[in-house]
DNA sequence: AAAAAACTGTTGCAAAAGCAACATAAATGA
DNA sequence: TCATTTATGTTGCTTTTGCAACAGTTTTTT
């Protein structure tokens, strides 16, 4: 994170102090929720991963979104104009707490003071947010599956301060993140080690330039 | 907006009242910041239009985002993990509002009441961002350019509640946004004309099924 | 009004990417 | 522990895409 601001502590808080507020637990592919009614739900992750998933009219699968604890997903932060069936699943046993932005904003002006707090860190969660939601455009704005590969791993090398670090991600899960096929991912992964460029063993990765 | 918070209101109020904010106005062409130096800018756009534009070690130019009218962006939003050089460029003549994040937050415990209307409105602006960061990405992981296509023009049906609608870009513009060749797409979009799906007359489409 | 710049439309060709179909390895769970 | 599922690694083939190179329009600028 960019910001000084505690995002753990505020969630603590969050969670015991507010009645307009739910939190479940999901077994490891259980559907968290959908996208398909209108609550205007926000969601924030306190345990576990979850994955956005679409599927489209022909029923393929594009896992749109990925997210890990205290990540915020939820319609709210989704366009409505969309016409597929989004469902966010539990990738593994999950904690997830529920509240809905309209409730938030109501009782912000009934001026209670907990919820002032809450709007003002929501901004931070928002920000947080934006900036990994730029950092993927970044990505899927490259025009080959190299340059996206490459932009990602120089993203992981700077972020770890190594040339060599592990992949946050199993390569399946890469390939759904860049939005390219597996397949043809592994061969430029390939062919980056043929070229000299990286090196490569299981999930580690080793930049060589 | 999916929310009802009356943003130019806001601006407006805001514009005027602040003093650590400060408004510039950028000739078409101009560069209204770039985001090389770590300045936790936050920009508006509060007249014209801005292309974010990316130039990387090849010298490529793609524009990874164009901000219009009320519009939120800078440094702040941005990943600072990746190398690219970007520029925001005015793509019109432009009116923009530059404030940092940092002296919004301090001010805020200092309790003016300015700001704190102000942070909690941020949250609305961040969020309307969030979603159509969404939407681009939605777009983006579409494998295919005729699903970016179709896609978009759903989008825009929709939206504009007609089968028939104006595109808001040009072509060349559009390609940028959906991170495309401009060549590739109009062949595409030529190919769902020919297919049946479409009708094309200049910068009017209408859906056909 | 003329010149320059930017946008649209088109095509052939080469390169890249997706798809299908595997074999193998690793992880999960009954 | 054994079976089942999930992930990795690979390859041939086909389709899609990007690139280059145009000509013709429209828009902007001088």
């Amino acid at each position: 994170m960019d910001t000084n601001f505690d995002k753990k502590n505020f969630i603590e808080k969050f969670k015991y102090s507010c009645n307009k507020v739910q939190i479940k637990k999901f077994l490891k592919g259980e559907t968290v929720t959908t996208y398909i009614e209108k609550r205007n739900q926000i969601c924030i992750v306190l345990d576990g991963e979850v994955d956005l998933i679409r599927y489209d009219f022909n029923g393929n699968k594009t896992i749109i979104g990925h997210f890990i604890i205290d990540d915020i997903f939820g319609e709210a932060l989704y366009p409505t104009n969309t016409n597929n069936e989004l469902f966010a699943v539990a990738k593994k046993n999950s904690e997830i707490l529920f509240f809905t932005y309209d409730s938030l904003c109501t009782k912000c002006r009934r001026n209670c003071d907990f919820h002032k707090e809450l709007t003002s860190n929501l901004s931070e969660l928002f920000l947080s947010q934006i900036i990994s939601l730029n950092l993927r455009i970044e990505l899927l704005t490259k025009r080959n599956i190299r340059g996206k590969i490459q932009s990602y791993f120089e993203i992981l090398s700077k972020s770890t301060l190594h040339r060599t670090f592990t992949l946050p991600f199993s390569y399946t899960d890469l390939a759904d993140f860049l939005s390219v096929d597996r397949c043809a991912m592994m061969r430029e992964i390939k062919s980056l080690v043929d070229d000299g460029f990286i090196k490569k063993n299981g999930n580690k990765i080793t930049l060589l330039y």
